[in-house]
Parts: structure tokens; sequence; C-alpha cells
DNA sequence: GATGTAGTAAACAGCATTGTTGACTATAGC
DNA sequence: GCTATAGTCAACAATGCTGTTTACTACATC
């Protein structure tokens, strides 16, 4: 009798890279559905995993979330700055028209990450301890001292307009724009209107004589 | 033998009204769990209202979810443009550091409605038809047309920084700072940073002559 | 008072998900 | 070859949601 042909068994040398397929899958149904609506039966099925194996790794839904988020945090951190870190030398500051571009070309190569992590961002109650989060702060902190920033500015909340608007632009795009072309093109707008922002704003200064006073008062 | 209490019935002489308040209750959960977690059950028992009614009002999950997104859409254009409209004359052009406050302000005051708009326009597959968003971007354009704001700025983009940034913020803040006067700060914080920064940017134009030649002869 | 409308209450079948459990298999290391 | 680990497969009860249906109640209007 043909024995039916054996579904290829995943190699159970290595329970990382298993633990890995299912996060990368929890990832995926988290980027689509949001944080609420993510089952371990969906993320096994995606994994193509049995869905006893993902219980063993994660005992319960909630564990799945959890260890799914810090995933994201990690994954988000080391795909933006992990190549960064070996190739900038410490005191060097990152050009500001890179750094934008380098966020946007991550934002639009990553729109899984970029959407799970603005889900928690979204969904998080209590503080974010966030890996990539500080990185990002602690880089334009350093970017407004080294004199090519303006040194009155508000690094988190400047961090929080450029960071959530960048992650979000593309999946902003994806439903308006379906061609490679297009998508392209929308890139490239949402760079320069940015760089154009943060290198004159986006008010005649000659127009709003009260409101900059207010500002040269505030910062004397 | 004692009836017993019978639950106060609502006033079937305003179907409307139910219809409001399922809506309202859907709103809610939409802006808690994401759009798509939203169950009619859950409304259903959130607006205090029968299943079966809910029902009557919306035959399927899908009928009440899509109702619910045109509900957030005329919700938060309603609430942010409706009084404006009898105010402002046709012709005046809205202040901007009272506009980006005005935006802000709605934010912190309308979370709910602002993570539910939010978690549309993450979830829309296809063109964005938000009578908001339109009404948003048309009165951005006129400000960049009237002198007041710089006219070579891609409206479009300009319009979606400020605004996603505007709506996220308070949820981001809502998960940090916990007390009213700590969130007060946080929005203060935002306004004045939002303003600094479309007033002046945030990079020293005199360290990146590259960048200003660049946009220089774009320009032209 | 008759009729139609709006809503309540309760049941039902179908389905998906959650956790759990038990039997079984492949593989690596001792 | 034995054993522990990692994983598969299948069944199970409990729970919740969906959508439908039926009987019933309050109310307004004609």
């Amino acid at each position: 009798m043909a024995t039916p042909p054996k579904p290829p068994r995943r190699n159970n040398a290595d329970p990382e890279s298993t633990r890995r397929e299912i996060l990368q899958a929890a990832l995926e149904v988290l980027a689509k559905d949001g944080p609420e609506s993510l089952s371990v039966a969906e993320v096994a099925r995606r994994a193509g995993v049995n869905r006893g194996t993902a219980y063993q790794h994660f005992p319960t839904r909630e564990d799945l979330a959890h260890a799914t988020a810090e995933w994201v945090s990690e994954r988000i951190y080391d795909e933006f700055y992990g190549d960064l870190e070996t190739l900038s030398s410490v005191n060097e500051v990152y050009p500001a028209d890179l750094a934008v571009e380098r966020l946007s070309d991550f934002a639009m190569n990553n729109p899984e990450l970029s959407r799970a992590w603005l889900f928690d961002v979204m969904s998080t109650q209590g503080t974010v301890t966030d890996k990539f989060w500080k990185k990002y702060v602690q880089e334009l902190g350093a970017f407004a001292k080294s004199g090519y920033g303006r040194e009155d500015m508000d690094v988190e909340v400047l961090a929080f307009i450029t960071l959530s608007s960048s992650l979000l632009w593309p999946i902003w795009v994806g439903a308006h724009a379906k061609s490679a072309k297009a998508r392209d093109k929308m890139q490239k707008r949402f760079v320069d209107e940015m760089l154009r922002l943060v290198l004159f704003g986006s008010l005649v200064p000659e127009k709003h004589p009260d409101l900059v006073k207010r500002f040269r008062d505030d910062g004397e």
C-alpha cells in the first residue's frame, strides 16, 4: 500500500526557526487586521504550522500577541538601524536629506512592519518602551545639537510627526496608487515635501509677524 | 403574580435615534478594537439595544461596518467644520496658528473619532472619498494660494502630514500621559512644535546649501 | 378599535476560535 | 539503541458570533 505523501517535516533541531516563522506570520496577520483580531488559528495556518505547535510556543493568544509586539519592535529596529550601526562612526551626523529618504524608503518597502508598528502605537496602553522610537529620538536629538538642526525644536514632537507620517504614508498611498511607478512618484512627492517642510516651513514668515514674534520671544 | 420590572422601552416613534445610538456604539467599538473586530453583538450590547434590533437596521455585519465608516466620516466633518461654515465668510482665510490649534484641540477632545478615522484610513482599500479629507485639502490649498502660505508646497502631502500626526498625537499621548494637566502640556508641546515647524522648518539652511540649491532649482 | 411600525426576547443552526489532551513520528545526541 | 525534543494529527468541550425566525409588546396614527 502506497504511503500517502508525507508533508515535509520541518527541522525540529531548530525550534527557533519555527518560532520565528510563527512570529512572522503573526506580524503579517497583525498588519492586516490589527491586534484585536489576531487569532492563533490563522497565524498557524499562515505559518504552515500545526496549531498545536503554535500553542507549544505561545501558551495563550495573549502570549502570542505580546511576543508579536516585541518581535515587531525588534524587527523594525534591526531592519532600519541594523546595517547602519556598522556603517556610520559614532560622532558622524547622518545627513538630513538621506535620513528622510531612508525612512521613507524603509516605510515604502516594509508596509507590513510599518502598519504593525502603527497598530501597536495606537493600541498600547501605558508607556511605550520601544527601541526603535528611542533610537530615532536620540538620533534626531544629536542632529539638533550638531548645528545642522535648529536648537529650539521639540525633538520628541518632531520625531513623532516625521516618524508617524512617514510610516503611515505608504499605507495611505497603497490605497490610492496601484502601479509601481505611481507609488514611486508618491514616495518622491512625500520625500520632497517633507524636505521642503523641514527646510523652509510652510508659512510665509513676513505674513505672520505676530507668530514670528511669539517664537522669537519664547526663544529668549 | 408580580410582573418582573420591565426594562425601559426606547421610543419607537423615533427609529432614527436608535440607529444613531447603534452607530455611535459602533464608532466606539471601532475606535477601541479596529474595523476587523467590530461585532454586531458587542455593538448591540454597548448601545443597550437588542441584537435583533441592530440586525433590523443593518442586515449584516458588513453593512454595519460600512455604515459606521460613513458615520465616522460625517461626524468628523460636522464636528470639525460644522460650526465653522456659519462663522467664516467665504473669502476669508483662517489664520494658520488658529487652524493648527483648532485641529489639535479637536483631536484631543475627540480621540475616539480620530482613532476611528485613522483606522478607516489604514484599512480602506481603494480611493478614499472622504468629505473631511477633501475639505481639509481644499482649505490648505486656498491658504497656499492666498499669499500667507508658500506656493511651492505640495498641498496634499502637507495636508496628510499635518492631519495624520495631529489626529494620532492624542492617541500616542493618551498612552503616555495620564493626568489632564499632563495631557494639556503635551498638546501645547504639539501645537508649538507644529507651528514652529511650519514657520521655520527644522534645519539650519546655511548648513544645507546643497539642499537649498536643489529646491531653488526645482522651483524655477 | 384596527393596523403598521419599532423594538424585545428567545431559540436555533452553522461556524470559528480557544485551550487541552493523547497518540504518534522524526531527529539529534548520548 | 535509548531518550528527550519538536512537531504532527485528531478529537474534544466551551464559548462567541452570525444570521434567521417566531412570538410578543408598546406605541402612534388612522
